[in-house]
DNA sequence: GTAGAACTTCACATCGGCGTCAGGTTCAAG
DNA sequence: CTTGAACCTGACGCCGATGTGAAGTTCTAC
């Protein structure tokens, strides 16, 4: 399919989608024009990459990653780096601890909405 | 107190203690040379702003929120406007929607971090 | 009065994923 | 062949809190 295509099926942007070529996330064969063709299974990279950009991780990280999962056949790829493992647990807690800020914050938030409510319009 | 010891105080740049002010969401009084002057109550503030910003809020809205929530002297301020209490509901969604997003992707990522393992180093 | 730390304002840089415009090429259908 | 949609590359813009550096002023301790 064409970029067209898969922006559509995959909700994703063209723009996104070359740009996660550029960074090494995707590939795509070309016509002999120069226009990308991909892959049925483009498809499900392309929503857990959206995934995992929604966690937060870096471009570069996911790159690294992206080849230690199997893919569309099912094929264990390369092996998990120890560096990439670590990275991966570090990324890991660090959305632990946002999760842990951000429910503090919506604590606080509450808290703030009640102090706030006090001065609350009485009915006019 | 000057802006170097508020700062040290707070653990916020001075940097960033002159763009609150910028942003209106701290004043100060200034010494005849031009030094800005701090108030003691100004640590919790700075401390509440900090925390309001952790949660997401852009200054502005931070800025229309500050004067609503009592301050020092335990005297309630101004009455929440009808807007901002709608502006405070909408950020507490946008928190609750950050929060299981999060957890979400947390979720895939300790599925990756497994499907990763699949070919790790088997202890050579 | 003098050194030097602390402060002032102004302004440019950063980060990173993506919007968007520009100018040109390719593809598919008639 | 022609037309219009889809695609290409390249480049600049944005957001928003904060880093950073410059050049000048003020405060404080001696």
């Amino acid at each position: 399919m064409r970029i067209g295509e898969l922006a559509r099926r995959t909700g994703v942007s063209t723009r996104s989608l070359r740009y996660y070529e550029q960074r090494g996330l995707l590939e795509s064969a070309r016509t002999p024009g120069g226009h990308r063709q991909y892959a049925e299974w483009t498809v499900d990279r392309v929503i857990r990459i959206q995934t995992l950009f929604a966690a937060g991780l870096h471009s570069d990280v996911i790159a690294g990653l992206l080849p230690c999962m199997h893919d569309h056949d099912g094929t264990p790829n390369e092996r998990a780096t120890h560096t990439l493992a670590e990275e991966l647990s570090a990324e890991a807690e660090r959305i632990d601890r946002a999760i842990a800020d951000l429910t503090r914050s919506r604590a606080v938030l509450d808290e703030v909405m009640t102090t706030a409510r006090l001065g609350r319009d009485d009915g006019s």
